[in-house]
DNA sequence: CCCCAAATGTTGTAATTACAACATACTTTC
DNA sequence: GAAAGTATGTTGTAATTACAACATTTGGGG
């Protein structure tokens, strides 16, 4: 198992090696490898483990009757997923997590918190709440990602985004252009095209998934 | 100062009357009124107040610089919001709290979180990791909401869940129409027409915002 | 009971998107 | 470096939505 990338997460700041050796133990910590597009979790499952990517990346999507998929959030390397269904272990899942590429999971029982002592439970406990309260960032930014009506607004609100948390006005999304058109509820060939339009319309310029956004005030028409 | 609202919170679940008392003195809790319409928080401010409902409701949208607004969010009587943004206080609110009946709120300062002793501040903090828990599962289900790219589509989801929740197949919604259609991402006119389109198929029968669901299997086309 | 204001419903047209089908580019494997 | 497979770009048409304008209903105050 990886000890190095769950040593610098979240979950475990503040604990030393033999901390981390232990707690890991306490709550039977097991890996697994799950090859691209493998499902992970279906929607309806109940669960109680915490997931930590320890390599690759995930996406938790909603996959409705039709094939149509909403993807609502990528998980990468060092991240957790299914933290809001493992500390609320009656509720099941409303959505899917799909392998988005060959990638490593660490589950942690989170059924097993009990059994710790109250120092080390509360510690815990507080990094699971900055864990949470981030999520809820990132379920918030996607909202402000979809809420434009039309798939210009939607891609820039998108793209600024990204161009704020990665301090630069060139950067590589971590998406593909139908995982992208997934995330911003739109066709992906309507995508392509309104990214062609933009490149035209020289606000973007982009090749594959590296992007560079020429102008920053967006009008709209 | 309505007391009783908050000891029935989930903050203050497992603490005692005078408990909850000393605990409201340390997180200097304020109450404020706001009419309709009124302005609680705007996107861009920075706070760590984390806010409770004491009467009324609030409504957490996006309003852009075109007027479009959306509604992530409705905060009902008995429900915290900003609590992301009280416990992560560098990062400027990306919404608008906006009071969407009378209401009032009570303001606790997360600052002075620090200033409890240890076994407090770890009862507060599960406490806290629930309300942020479950407002993350709030947030998801919006995104089931608006996933599906017909206005009817987004009706049926939103429709459904809250007849799950409600255990019924008749009941009312919190949201007028306006609210409604900010809330699912579609125009005003739009969501009237589908509604009496689907009265007319008689998927459902409403009147202002009681509805019932006639038939559950909705079928696309 | 009437008037007013707000909320909701209806309709038509312009604009946008969905979808399918196809074209091109890029990768991987042998 | 061909072949096959995957990803991306382009285009046209049908379907859906946005928007504006207007009609109707509802719920108070006078």
């Amino acid at each position: 198992m990886d000890i190095s990338v769950l040593h610098n997460s979240i979950l475990f700041k503040g604990f030393d090696d033999t901390e981390i050796s232990e707690l890991l133990k306490a709550l039977n910590a097991t890996e697994k490898k799950y090859n691209k597009g493998e499902m992970i979790f279906s929607s309806g499952e109940i669960t109680d483990k915490l997931c930590f990517v320890t390599a690759g990346g995930v996406t938790i999507e909603s996959n409705d009757m039709w094939g149509n998929r909403t993807i609502l959030n990528l998980v990468g390397k060092g991240q957790f997923f299914t933290e809001s269904y493992a500390l609320l272990p009656d509720v099941p899942m409303l959505v899917d997590v799909c392998a988005a590429e060959d990638c490593s999971i660490v589950f942690l029982s989170m059924k097993s918190l009990a059994d710790l002592n109250d120092t080390i439970r509360a510690r815990l406990l507080a990094n699971l709440l900055t864990i949470t309260t981030r999520k809820n960032l990132h379920l918030s930014s996607r909202s402000f990602h979809t809420a434009p009506r039309q798939v210009r607004g939607r891609i820039m609100a998108y793209l600024n985004t990204v161009s704020v948390q990665k301090h630069s006005r060139e950067f590589d999304i971590p998406f593909d252009r139908q995982q992208l058109a997934d995330y911003l509820n739109v066709e992906r060939s309507v995508l392509s095209n309104e990214l062609s339009k933009m490149q035209r319309d020289g606000l973007i310029r982009c090749r594959k998934n590296h992007f560079e956004i020429i102008t920053v005030t967006y009008l709209p028409g």
